[in-house]
DNA sequence: ATAGGGTTAG
């Protein structure tokens, strides 16, 4: 018997004893809507306008809060005009917050003077929502426009407000102007909070501009603000990504005496760098200690293990984890199978990562044309180049659309086989199918020419196309050496 | 209603 039935089963029980409420439909509604059955909660919402009653205005909120939640704007929208009490603010907040995630900012505006002609006054979260896509697709500018009616219309900005304005400008990459905006803020009537704090010093890390990004956390400290895990992970990310892993254990290592916990975001950057370093050792230690403090790996933790596996050769235990992934709780993803894939198709054992390409079908994960690439790349370099162009084909005839690392594996593989004149055919191929070529579709085909004894047309070629700035002069060189 | 989302192909 489906929960819905037993949900209608229980509703007909409240009818008897509840005469014609509204308050236990409310969350038979909810419920419904929580399982993302939309059309059952409908049902219920029909059944109590049938008999009588006159649903309160939380009861039609938490229908079109399930509307939005499953994608069904429309739906929600048709609540909206239909509804037979007055809508309230939290209901236009959550239509309007819908809209606004789903680039809808022209008409989440056309609703809001509509809530305006209804009398139904827009609070602080209403304008925050409208800032913040604002900022997002037109401008921080356009977005200001906002802040002044806001507070015209006497609605005081809070720090979540702020926030969303400085984060805006930090994406226009105007960093200074968002620390204006931050020792602003006090007169402002709003103190920052950590969230203010972080999204700057993100964005000083992501400038490289770690002395600021040091100053602001120590004056966070000083201030009295305390930082969040996130504070900390944003810092560690940083320092690995510089290689100074060192510092970064030195940052993770202190996060618990600011009453932070380490959590994989914090420990999967550390993994990654040691990875790069090919100090798997260090990793697994890492690993170790992770799990060991009960923080354990999720599915990019693995991702990068496997990446680190696969290239040093040892693709077998890669694919060996990858069996045993779903058993310790933490599915593969699409990611998860482009890298084992890649890894056997660069270990010459294209035909297992064919395996791995229908059994990721199977778990109804769809292969991207990164998967795509590594398989061709495989079959070029096994010298099985017809069957290359066999399953590129076959690619394009289901739709997928083959980009530069598609076409280029293919041409390598007719090089390979003494065969530049079919991989001309194919640069000719993938223009016409507007796919620009790039500096490797170019260095691949001299080369290919050079292999074949055509060594001054490849130089003159490499001449030609390094003058016309195709090619950098200092891939040039490379290719030159190879000759 | 705001910040960190890291990991894959030539």
């Amino acid at each position: 018997m489906g929960s819905w039935r037993k949900g209608l089963s229980i509703l007909k029980t409240w009818f008897t004893m509840v005469t014609f409420g509204y308050y236990p439909c409310t969350s038979l509604i909810r419920g419904f809507c929580r399982i993302g059955k939309t059309k059952k909660a409908t049902r219920v919402m029909e059944i109590l306008e049938e008999s009588g009653a006159v649903p309160d205005v939380i009861t039609y909120n938490v229908l079109i809060s399930g509307y939005c939640k499953s994608g069904e704007i429309h739906n929600a929208l048709k609540v909206l005009d239909r509804m037979s009490v007055a809508p309230d603010v939290v209901t236009y907040n959550t239509i309007l917050r819908t809209l606004c995630d789903s680039g809808k900012l022209k008409q989440a505006m056309e609703v809001l003077d509509q809530q305006l002609q209804k009398e139904c006054y827009p609070d602080v979260i209403t304008y925050t929502i409208l800032i913040e896509a604002t900022c997002k697709e037109s401008g921080v500018a356009q977005a200001m426009k906002l802040l002044d009616e806001m507070r015209t219309k006497g609605c005081k900005p809070d720090v979540v407000t702020y926030n969303v304005l400085i984060n805006g400008i930090c994406k226009e990459g105007r960093l200074d102007e968002a620390i204006k905006f931050l020792n602003y803020m006090p007169s402002y009537g709003c103190q920052p909070n950590v969230i203010t704090h972080n999204i700057i010093l993100r964005s000083m890390c992501s400038t490289g501009r770690w002395m600021d990004a040091e100053k602001l956390l120590s004056e966070m400290l000083r201030k009295g603000c305390s930082p969040s895990v996130v504070t900390f992970n944003i810092l560690i990310n940083f320092l690995c990504r510089k290689g100074l892993l060192g510092r970064a254990i030195d940052i993770l290592e202190k996060m618990p005496k600011h009453g932070c916990t380490p959590n994989s975001l914090s420990y999967n950057p550390l993994l990654h760098g040691f990875c790069k370093e090919k100090k798997m050792d260090r990793a697994i230690e890492y690993l170790e200690i992770m799990v060991s403090r009960g923080c354990y790996p999720d599915i990019v933790t693995y991702n990068t293990l496997l990446t680190a596996l696969c290239k040093d050769g040892k693709v077998d235990i890669a694919v060996e984890i990858l069996n045993q992934l779903s058993s310790k709780g933490c599915s593969p993803v699409l990611i998860t199978y482009n890298t084992v894939i890649d890894g056997l198709s660069k270990m010459g054992k294209t035909e297992r990562a064919m395996q791995l390409l229908f059994e990721m079908r199977e778990r109804g994960l769809k292969p991207d044309i990164i998967t795509y690439s590594s398989l061709v790349g495989g079959l070029s370099r096994e010298g099985k180049v017809e069957e290359a162009i066999k399953f590129f084909k076959d690619l394009e005839g289901s739709g997928i659309r083959p980009n530069a690392i598609t076409y280029n594996s293919i041409m390598l593989g007719l090089c390979k086989a003494r065969q530049t004149d079919r991989a001309i055919d194919f640069l000719v191929y993938m223009v016409s199918k507007g796919c620009k070529p790039t500096e490797s579709t170019y260095t691949i085909l001299i080369e290919g020419l050079a292999y074949e004894g055509f060594t001054k047309e490849a130089l003159d070629l490499l001449n030609e196309l390094c003058s016309r700035g195709v090619v950098k002069k200092s891939s040039a060189e490379q290719v030159v050496v190879r000759f």
